[in-house]
DNA sequence: TATCGCTATTCATTTAAAAACATAATGAAA
DNA sequence: TTTCATTATGTTTTTAAATGAATAGCGATA
């Protein structure tokens, strides 16, 4: 009766109300925004529809008190858009719950074994 | 600026090195399948096809250092399916270990707003 | 030895989610 | 006033996952 080490995974979501508002996901596609300056090449830079993306931070800005991104048409560029305070606060807040609960997940699942 | 309060959700997986083993929807089965005494009428309780349920059931035995369903084909009503002693201890241990997690992700989101 | 309901397995069909595609609309700047 | 890359939005196509259907095998028991 070999016992084998048992691995915990997981995943959070933010939600406020009963509505999904932020996980991993939305994460990497905020950071990415920050990082490029618009929806269309972060979209790219992950495997995603520009559409998707755009979905996703609608519904973002949504269901956030105050708007994740900040989007504007047209102009030099054709556009863009950036992260605000809020947006880089919920990422921060994220990464920061995530880490809290890897921490205890970690140290709980030391001596679980089947 | 109204803040709204942010809930979270989580959900959490057991691995056997790296293939997943168990997760909430598998734990539902398991315990349907204790319930009923098949694999069959297990899955016909959940919106789950038989085959799916049967695969399941197939790579938790093949990922468990000891099988958690034992089958019988054959005999008097045609076979059935109950839950080993490894089995109901891996439920055990999946709730419980779930029950934590809950317990601190709620107290650790007590004040999360946005 | 016939029956019965389950396990076991293959193959076709359905379904839901995502991607892909197409096309306006926008507005700063040259 | 033309250009440009982006946002914005509707429509079609693809894809992956699950379901559904069909069939064989099993074996205790009546």
């Amino acid at each position: 009766m070999t016992k084998n080490k048992v691995n915990i995974s997981f995943r959070i979501w933010f939600y406020t109300g009963n509505e999904k508002f932020l996980g991993k996901g939305r994460v990497e596609l905020l950071e990415r925004i920050d990082k490029t300056g618009s929806i269309s090449s972060a979209a790219k830079g992950m495997k995603m529809s520009y559409r998707q993306a755009w979905q996703m931070v609608n519904e973002m800005n949504e269901r956030a008190s105050e708007i994740v991104v900040e989007k504007s048409l047209g102009g030099k560029g054709g556009g863009g858009a950036t992260i605000t305070k809020a947006g880089e606060k919920a990422i921060q807040q994220f990464h920061e719950f995530e880490k809290k609960v890897a921490q205890f997940i970690a140290d709980e699942s030391k001596n679980l074994n089947f």
